[in-house]
DNA sequence: GCCCAGGTGGGTA
DNA sequence: TACCCACATGGG
């Protein structure tokens, strides 16, 4: 175990104190986002296994490139477990090339495999039986699984109430004044799941939600403040002259 | 041709 | 701890 990579324990952050009303702001920007967007069904997948897959596949890289690679693994019937546990490196690789980092990313698969395997003889309804902290400590110490891998594992494949941060959270939440662009994952974590209630389904819905946004209005280059859902409330344009 | 896209691991100081 | 860099393909 690298202790490192051990989730930081949840307490009194000054993150928290820094914002005024957080919990009520944070309430009111998921239900404008979901007003402007709707449910967002997420994780697009048809079995727990494929969001582990695809939640590795799409490390650095747009999902589209990862529905060619689900496509293509699903036609060579390497969407099983059993079936990556039994594969090698590079017979995974031409499956998986359109994600990119083809060749660690077909290690990640295989450190994955093995450790459902050696630690829960293969089983993912045994692995999921097991409680958060414990579980997110075991896949953080997996080849491959970081923070935010490990944390859509846990949300969109095992329905735990954790809640996923990324870089569209970062950017969006900084522009809003929220956070700083350099705030850790952690601390960005700790801040939505502090001033949040414990909720699966409501984690799973925020963070698809900004993904939403981030993807398609808060752009990185020239956000598209015009249409923004979150105009009113946000700095760059809720006040005149400061965008 | 250039930039960006739902990160992570390893090395260095 | 805090930076760097490698990892690689596809679409706008």
């Amino acid at each position: 175990m690298r202790p490192e990579k051990r989730t930081a324990a949840r307490g009194n952050h000054p993150t928290q104190s820094l914002i005024t009303g957080a919990a009520a702001r944070l309430q009111e920007i998921f239900e404008r986002l979901y007003r402007h967007f709707g449910p967002r069904h997420w994780w697009p997948a048809e079995t727990p296994f494929e969001v582990i897959v695809g939640a590795i596949l799409t490390q650095n890289v747009a999902w589209k490139n990862v529905e060619k690679a689900i496509a293509n693994l699903n036609r060579a019937g390497l969407l099983t477990p059993e079936a990556v546990m039994q594969a090698t490196p590079e017979e995974l690789e031409p499956h998986i090339r359109p994600t990119g980092y083809y060749r660690v990313k077909a290690r990640k698969l295989k450190a994955f495999s093995d450790y459902l395997q050696e630690r829960y003889g293969g089983s993912l309804e045994v692995m999921f039986a097991q409680p958060l902290e414990l579980l997110r400590t075991e896949i953080l110490d997996v080849f491959g699984i970081g923070p935010e891998t490990a944390d859509a594992i846990l949300c969109y494949a095992g329905n735990y109430p954790i809640m996923v941060m990324d870089a569209y959270t970062r950017r969006v939440f900084s522009r809003l004044g929220f956070l700083t662009a350099k705030v850790s994952y952690q601390e960005m974590q700790d801040f939505f799941m502090t001033n949040l209630p414990r909720d699966n389904r409501l984690y799973n819905e925020y963070h698809a939600l900004i993904d939403a946004l981030a993807n398609r209005i808060c752009l990185k280059k020239e956000p598209a403040c015009d249409r923004c859902p979150l105009g009113a409330i946000c700095p760059r344009i809720g006040v005149a002259g400061t965008g």
